[in-house]
DNA sequence: ATTCTACATTATAATAGTTCTAAACTGTTG
DNA sequence: CAACAGTTTAGAACTATTATAATGTAGAAT
């Protein structure tokens, strides 16, 4: 409950109304050093871990696709009975351990540049995403 | 309903009974001379047009994922809120259209080769896809 | 400040894809 | 042919997500 001014004037900056639900999840998102990985679930846990007010999971889904739309999460493709977020918007791309169920990101200084020599007339590439499946050695 | 003898020899040595159900769904979906993406409902679409004896949703299922477990089919990592499987099991990107939700392969030879120079201790990299998202230009 | 209004939150219901269950069925082996 | 393990099946159950519609609230206008 640091200094919330920066996520107020961000969200209003955005057109998103900076209710105290928005700013509680703000706090739990973008309050670390680290970015991280996360489903609604685990965002949902670490709600209820931060604070005593609850705040209801259709709000946690609005704020999440809201957040992603105005481009503060990225959505990780990946096929998993569950969507995954990542607050690490900058260009990079994943490992995804399936033992583990495990997400990480590659140093982008890691990835060669990905050339696609074609292209589909009239559509333009919107990103390129690239996730590397590692298993046990 | 041509040669099923190449179905059944397959399926036996791969240690799956050939059951009518699964050689009419490797007919279905290797019959043809070009690969193809679908989605379960797309498959149960295409056998219920292709026969007169239904088959079961829950067999379609299992199926599809005995048939992916050994290798007969690829699912395609893509946030979508269903599945999608390829019958091309040979190495090769996708492009993926959000404005029309639809799949294409990118020819192997237009994407250079991805290289990733780092590696996580312990694991061994599995596969690296890419996914190029394209919108209308 | 009070009122107004559009935007947000909420609990809950609804939906959709997928998996589970347990009974009936069938391919293969002896 | 008998026996058995693997398979199919309909339907129920489950899970993630979205929709609904009533209530609440931030910000602007008065």
């Amino acid at each position: 409950m640091l200094n919330n001014s920066h996520y107020i004037d961000k969200l209003r900056s955005s057109g998103l109304r900076p209710t105290k639900q928005r700013i509680k999840i703000c706090e739990i998102l973008f309050n670390t050093e680290k970015t991280f990985h996360f489903t609604i679930n685990d965002l949902v846990k670490k709600i209820s871990k931060a604070t005593n007010d609850k705040i209801s999971l259709a709000t946690v889904y609005n704020t999440v696709h809201a957040f992603k739309k105005k481009g503060y999460l990225k959505e990780i493709p990946i096929n998993s009975d569950q969507s995954y977020f990542d607050t690490n918007t900058s260009h990079h791309h994943h490992f995804y351990d399936e033992n583990q169920k495990d997400l990480m990101d590659i140093d982008d200084a890691d990835v060669e540049p990905v050339k696609i020599n074609t292209r589909i007339p009239g559509k333009k590439i919107k990103s390129v995403e690239v996730l590397v499946k590692v298993e046990d050695a």
